[in-house]
DNA sequence: CTGTTAGCGCCTTCAG
DNA sequence: CTGAAGGCGCTAACAG
């Protein structure tokens, strides 16, 4: 292992000098400057993490606590992480993961055996045990979430409720009388994300507000069974609904189901999606779908995390900020009038 | 923060002793180690990362390198990532998360800084630059993949020759007298992840040995229009095909495209997928499928890493380790006779 | 502008 | 069975 004194014995100057080139905390002249960073070169140093993280109290790490093991919504996880990864990266940090079913342990191990700067924390549950010990710690926690009491941490997640506004006033625009909300599994709705709840309410208040019919149809099996019997009693109604499903892994058998008893999307009902993109253009026909933007929001926790890491770097006076989605028209609504 | 000096005037005891007690690497009197224990609860005192690093040359982190960033095949990646955190927190070690983009880059950051103990690389190309890099880390490296030349690192993968073999030797099973095997997008092939190239081989033995028919169409472009293509083109030769789709990405748009034309998997033809059993279940009907099994693949990765890291523990002679794949029956090809 | 020095918190050898 | 002491590699005062 190559260390900073051996640099310095290369160069020909004081190990100090080598920390104070690196850090660019002190002003060096030209020349010992060059001399210390062709040293380096020469021997591909490379600064020690640990001792680093030791002598100053900085890791360059941010923990990220996502939502593996039982019962997570594992599906549009990879854009949140890739992007965290990548703006952590960005900043010169790098990225230590650490799994939801760890608990409250994962994170009191984070911040007490100083592996890391910052942590994010996904998945966050309306009632989340894990809120008082996070607020507790001694490094800054940005939620990606909102708890109902986020315990003056800071949070971001997707505005829920705006998506249900806009999916609704799209099936409005498209001119139906009632809209249908085919809804979640049981579990997620006992896990108490509280997404299902916002999503409802500003879907509810747009059908009042457009005055068209709204119902609810919950909770969905997984799989094409459930999806079958939530479409029956969708179209018990009769007429043609809009029918949106707030629930990226009933799209899919949705559609499906639909296709089967013979109801034509965009012709007899409009169906509209709340996925990712990549969910909405893999099936046949492309769903119509309001995206959840993990990346926006991804980008936007991080941007606050680093807010909070810098001392001078004020924070966002809001405590909770939410992304606003996107409408993206494709097979399954027909043309806006 | 709270350190050992702490625990250790709480415990009436020297400072080496709680270091002793945690580590167990020498005997402690019963009395002595519950006073030491004791204190530990009391203060709640956890060993700082950064200083143990330092002082024992042990990190307690596994480095990860994961294909993020464009082109990358994101769609089964989580359950790898997922078992490898699982298996690393089993041996109390945590996981340091590095994207592909970063490439040899982030592996000699990874040793070089000492971030990590070990490290697993994921996206093995058949002739990948970071090999030769990677083997001449300081610290043990598991490939999951198998490139041309693994510079004797040790490597893990799905067995995909087994897997071609597998499907062809069920498509015979049921009859049928040539198979059509529905392949991969242009970019896959080009970048020649060389598991294209061994489930063919399987799959070509597999129908000369059975003596049925076997063509390949390929490329095939990603999304609906793609598929139906595909589907076009593998009907062509008429009669009741067996229909192999080694490609996660394009099993849902085949099946969709097959019902499209009124043709009924497992009346009209089998169709059998190479993808993940949730993948497999998702569609409509559930696909019948030859599962790669990432978690087991990734479970004797992080077995065989941590023989690497552990000197006494001798790592397996065999280099390469190819694990089997498992066939489900499901709803797209009838009973086997 | 540069060098010297005192730790950061823990592990581990050497003494007893 | 336990203590004392040195050092892991780096940062950041303090002293010129």
């Amino acid at each position: 292992m190559v260390t900073s004194r051996d640099v310095a014995r290369v160069a020909g100057v004081s190990q100090s000098t080598v920390s104070y080139v690196m850090s660019g905390r002190r002003s060096i002249s030209a020349e010992t400057r060059k001399r210390v960073l062709d040293a380096i070169e020469q021997l591909t140093y490379q600064p020690n993490a640990g001792a680093r993280a030791l002598a100053s109290q900085r890791t360059q790490v941010i923990g990220l606590v996502v939502p593996f093991g039982p019962g997570a919504d594992t599906a549009g996880l990879l854009p949140f992480i890739e992007t965290i990864a990548s703006c952590a990266r960005a900043e010169d940090h790098d990225v230590l993961l650490v799994t939801t079913d760890e608990g409250a342990a994962g994170l009191t191990r984070l911040a007490g055996r100083a592996l890391c700067d910052a942590i994010v924390l996904m998945d966050i549950e309306a009632d989340d045990a894990r809120i008082p010990v996070a607020a507790a710690l001694n490094v800054p926690v940005i939620l990606i979430g909102v708890p109902d009491d986020s315990a003056g941490l800071h949070c971001v997640d997707m505005d829920f409720a705006l998506a249900g506004t806009v999916a609704v006033d799209e099936v409005a625009a498209l001119g139906h009388d009632r809209v249908v909300l085919i809804g979640h599994a049981a579990d997620v709705i006992e896990r108490d994300i509280n997404f299902v709840r916002r999503f409802q309410r500003g879907a509810a208040a747009a059908a009042r507000r457009h005055g068209i019919g709204y119902s609810v149809v919950a909770p969905v099996p997984p799989g094409a069974a459930g999806a079958r019997d939530a479409v029956e009693r969708a179209l018990d109604g009769g007429g043609r609904p809009g029918v949106v499903v707030p629930n990226s892994q009933a799209v899919a058998p949705v559609l499906h189901a639909l296709v089967e008893r013979g109801v034509v999307p965009s012709r007899d009902v409009s169906l509209i999606g709340l996925c990712t993109d990549a969910a909405a253009e893999a099936t046949t026909p492309a769903v119509t779908n309001v995206s959840l933007e993990p990346r926006d929001v991804s980008r936007r926790a991080m941007e606050i995390l680093f807010r909070l890491l810098d001392r001078d770097g004020e924070p966002p006076a809001r405590l909770v900020e939410l992304i606003p989605p996107r409408l993206t028209r494709r097979d399954t609504t027909p043309p806006v009038p």
